[in-house]
DNA sequence: TTCACTTTGTTCTCTCCTTCACAAGAGTCC
DNA sequence: GGACTCTTGTGAAGGAGAGAACAAAGTGAA
């Protein structure tokens, strides 16, 4: 495998993996860059040269083999495995995680959900039994390379996330709207629902300045 | 005001303001651009030039007035009005985003929530009333620039996103796992929990496989 | 006032990513 | 088999963003 495949070209290997296997479920086996790239909203160039940091898995004048493909970003990507999840915070978004179909369809199992909370220790959400967070240290013991998903108060995230660390954790998904310090060798990657409502309301507004402008200069 | 805001500035205004606002409710209301910085996880270099796009709002050999600060950061990004949202998709996530406080807290009020699914309409959900994806149209032209949260099954993606945009909506969050075609000129964003995941994996595995190949040169 | 010190705002360089242009390979038709 | 067409893969140019370095501007003390 190369070994330099840059960070942007990471992040839309997963947005090509699954416009194949929707293209593999509609019975396409064969799939041209200018196809696979209207699928994913990206220019057919971006993707063929995405494409060649793993190699030269296309044929000239044809296309590319779609389950071939998949397989071979699946393998780049470390998808050909299924990764154990642990998810901490029962709140609603938890819930909600718990739930959520999108992570076990592409490799994610969930492992444990854990909370403090003594009222939902113990219940049971999408048959799975709600541990306590005591059960933390164990939980992670059991699952080599787990990764944690936070979606914990702000007021105890980054105690909980040095707990988590300190557990032998190294990835980390964090729902919580808080910047978390942990060691250099623990990837964390953050998502933040309210964010990107932001960035819309910007293009929103902007769109209203536009529009108020052109107003005065007529 | 400025006109060519960066979009990668434009996406971290959002995390100052965040930051901004804790240190206001701590009593703080001067802050360097280092201790800025720091509570975002940016270099204090960068932090700097994102807000000389806005104007010069700090003080050399001072620092910034984190209430001017917070004032011109939410100006510039459209935030001193609230926007109004609209949610389509009242399943797990949409119920987990219906209660989920980040929005509200930050100048989002959640005007509707639709759904298809009859068991549903006229249910209540954190003190709102779930109502018919029929009164959408009527909903649209009651909110004016609203923003259309998107969580609904990923078959009837595209036709439910089409008809939110023949209503009149230009702003759009995609929760759904698919790629939306929409007019150019509509705003849409996406989220897709489960990319973050993979791109976890991906670090993790190469943690792994560099372990490996560590071993076997030993 | 003058000097030392602090912190901002900006210029410049370098790196990373995107996009264009085109060569190279594979299939097809005559 | 040769010409033609299609599509991939890549080298090179162009652009956006990050980081370093420095100039400018304010504070405070002597």
């Amino acid at each position: 495998m190369p070994k330099g495949i840059p960070i942007a070209t990471i992040s839309r290997l997963p947005l090509y993996l699954r416009a194949l296997l929707s293209l593999s479920e509609r019975g396409v086996n064969l799939v041209s860059s200018e196809e696979l790239a209207n699928a994913t909203a990206v220019r057919s160039t971006k993707l063929r040269k995405d494409l060649s940091f793993l190699g030269s898995y296309g044929v000239r004048g044809v296309g590319y083999d779609v389950e071939y493909l998949t397989d071979q970003i699946s393998r780049a990507m470390g998808l050909t495995q299924e990764w154990p999840v642990i998810l901490i915070g029962i709140g609603n978004l938890g819930q909600a995680l718990a739930g959520y179909g999108g992570f076990s369809s592409r490799g994610f199992q969930i492992k444990a959900l854990l909370d403090t909370d003594p009222a939902k220790v113990g219940s049971l959400i999408c048959d799975q039994r709600v541990q306590h967070i005591d059960q933390l240290e164990k939980v992670v013991a059991e699952n080599a390379n787990c990764i944690a998903v936070l979606t914990i108060p702000e007021s105890v995230a980054q105690s909980i996330c040095d707990r988590v660390v300190r557990a032998g954790v190294t990835s980390i998904l964090n729902f919580v709207p808080t910047v978390l310090q942990v060691p250099q060798e623990v990837e964390i990657r953050k998502v933040d629902l309210a964010i990107e409502l932001q960035i819309l309301a910007f293009y929103e507004q902007r769109k209203a300045l536009l529009l108020t402008e052109l107003a005065s200069l007529a």
